[in-house]
DNA sequence: TTGTAGGCGTTATCAA
DNA sequence: TTGATAACGCCTACAA
């Protein structure tokens, strides 16, 4: 059982089978939940508890080696520090795991931040035999996600999407996000219930799937209850820092139409940020500039991060099924890699606005 | 290049080899950093070229079953939606990372939150062939890592530790864990600055050597000035919904030798709990007593999570080195793999007090 | 139902 | 400095 090579080696099922003189074709079978019913129930025990006994491993290198199968998939996203990856990180696990899979995970916002981590993210991904990738880093416009694709590699996107392009090689690949439009509609509806008329929103990076559909989707909320908007910020990253500034930009900005009131107050009275660090940034921003939340503005969020419900206010927010959306993907890309090609869904979750003390009737 | 079995394959060195009209053991060899100065200059770079137009990957499945090395090691964490974890897994993967090496990552606090789960990502992990473990889910007495290591398995623990054991079969595992009683005692300290002198402990719980090293550097850090402790609860877990259950119980114990004042304030005006989220549900039992951090009562957390600085108050916290307690825990241990076993070594980082909004002057 | 033979891509040992 | 040969442990036709 000692080896010439190698490290550390268990029993193999060469092993196994000299040990109960048979050979080892048929050990491997009867270690096959797929080819178990050829082996005799006599034999099958007999090999069960041989390997037991002799304290067998399965060898998943050499399976791999052999099947080209290693029962492992790439997970690529920006940092695991940021609070909304961990829960959507925890449901691919849940889903590979059921399995027998793993994910090998590659934070990308590295050093630079960029295509060049990822890139060799993914040539060490491909030399461990990864059989696709779960990508949570994707851009709305990403070459390089595009070289990836057509490479061949099986891919599903997480929480963000790319863009479709027509005509160019450029395809939508399947993704599982939530339903943006729908959030924001939430969000709008409740602030117009409780009153609302001049409503702004701090926007999320252009370049990403969330900031553009968060913006279009605040948009077409407030179309639908025939307002326009009290202001639109774009920011340039999903941070607190970026929140504050946007909104610092917000307060500064000469109201449109109506004449700013003679006290000072800025030109809305809600305000919808497209994530909860933005809001957060924001929140800080209005309270230095003693405006109080929610008496004189209100504000949401979107993400529900952990901890929002302590905050003071407590932060309202659009809550995001971020576990299932990370489970969803890899179940969509683990039926893809026993199926045809092809079957490129689109899976978009619902979310859910969690209200809390940071929204209330619009002053008058 | 296309092959009869496996899925998607690329060339293998073989292809080079022939390519270039060399024997495939000799573009091995120029591919492994270690022996490519056997090689002859022309050849290498023939061969680096060739690689490159070819478009050759490493195989690491064919690597591994060769060497038995799988550039992977697991690593097992209770759940990697507690805010403590992600900076760890951060620093595990940035030395991993660097190394060439994987993380193959199980969330253990499954469904029974026990050693089951643990038991079965072990056995998935070592088919995987993992070449050591890094474990952030030590119990102090923890008999099934015991038959880890004891199986022969390399291993380190991160965050917590084990208890040592002299006599019996069981040896302190090489750790890397935070300076409790350093960080107890600059919470104290800082207390004892702001003139407290009756100041209560919310334990973390006591099978969790973080848990029992803050308890006992708490005792320790009040009996260098003299001071006893003005209670002490211990909490089932760390979570919000139990430090808010121990202050409630911290508020009805009757204090012990001096009186309770008429007004029915606390026998404590200071209290330093075991981690933030106790600290977090301790301020909402006070709040809801109507008692007020920090006028009334000085909270201080532990492990500086994320967002405290946006609570009201902002909470003072120690502040544990967690990127780079992980980083160094997967240092050690692939140091341990290439060195000759033993070298046993704890590694102890220090924490730091941040001094926030939670604490204030003693009221007299 | 079981056995035989060969291959998966790489590394290691010996020879040349 | 390079080549030849044999593992590594498992899987899969195909044969019996």
């Amino acid at each position: 059982m000692a080896r010439s090579k190698g490290v550390s080696v268990g029993p193999t099922i060469d092993d196994i089978a000299r040990h109960l003189g048979v050979h080892k074709s048929t050990v491997s079978r009867a270690m096959d939940p797929a080819r178990r019913h050829l082996i005799g129930s006599a034999l099958l025990h007999k090999v069960e508890a041989a390997s037991r006994e002799l304290g067998w491993r399965p060898n998943r290198a050499a399976a791999a080696l052999s099947t080209g199968r290693s029962r492992t998939v790439g997970v690529l996203l920006p940092d695991i520090t940021n609070p909304v990856f961990p829960p959507i990180l925890r449901g691919i696990e849940d889903a590979l795991d059921a399995e027998g899979y793993f994910a090998l995970l590659a934070n990308t916002a590295r050093h630079d931040g960029g295509v060049a981590a990822a890139q060799m993210a993914v040539e060490r991904m491909q030399a461990q035999r990864v059989e696709g990738f779960l990508v949570a880093t994707a851009l709305r416009d990403d070459a390089w996600l595009d070289s990836l694709r057509r490479s061949g590699a099986r891919i599903v996107l997480v929480n963000r999407t790319n863009d479709r392009v027509d005509g160019e090689d450029r395809a939508q690949l399947p993704a599982v996000i939530s339903d943006d439009a729908l959030g924001m509609r939430l969000a709008v509806d409740h602030l117009v219930g409780l009153s609302h008329t001049r409503i702004a929103h701090l926007a999320g990076p252009p370049g990403y799937s969330t900031g553009q559909a968060r913006r279009v989707g605040f948009e077409q909320a407030l179309q639908a209850h025939r307002l326009k908007p009290a202001g639109i910020v774009d920011c340039a990253a999903y941070a607190i820092d970026a929140g504050d500034a946007a909104m610092v930009q917000l307060l500064a900005a000469k109201p449109r139409g109506r004449a700013r009131a003679v006290d000072g107050a800025p030109a809305f009275t809600a305000v919808v940020a497209a994530n909860d660090l933005i809001a957060l940034g924001a929140l800080q921003a209005l309270q230095r500039a003693g405006l109080r939340v929610p008496q004189q503005i209100s504000l949401i969020g979107h993400n529900d991060m952990p901890l929002l419900a302590q905050l003071s206010p407590p932060l309202t927010s659009v809550r995001i099924q971020h576990h299932e959306m990370g489970y969803r993907a890899a179940r969509l890309l683990l039926e893809a890699l026993r199926d045809v090609p092809g079957t490129a869904s689109t899976v978009v979750l619902r979310p859910e606005l969690v209200v809390r003390g940071s929204t209330a009737a619009a002053p008058r």
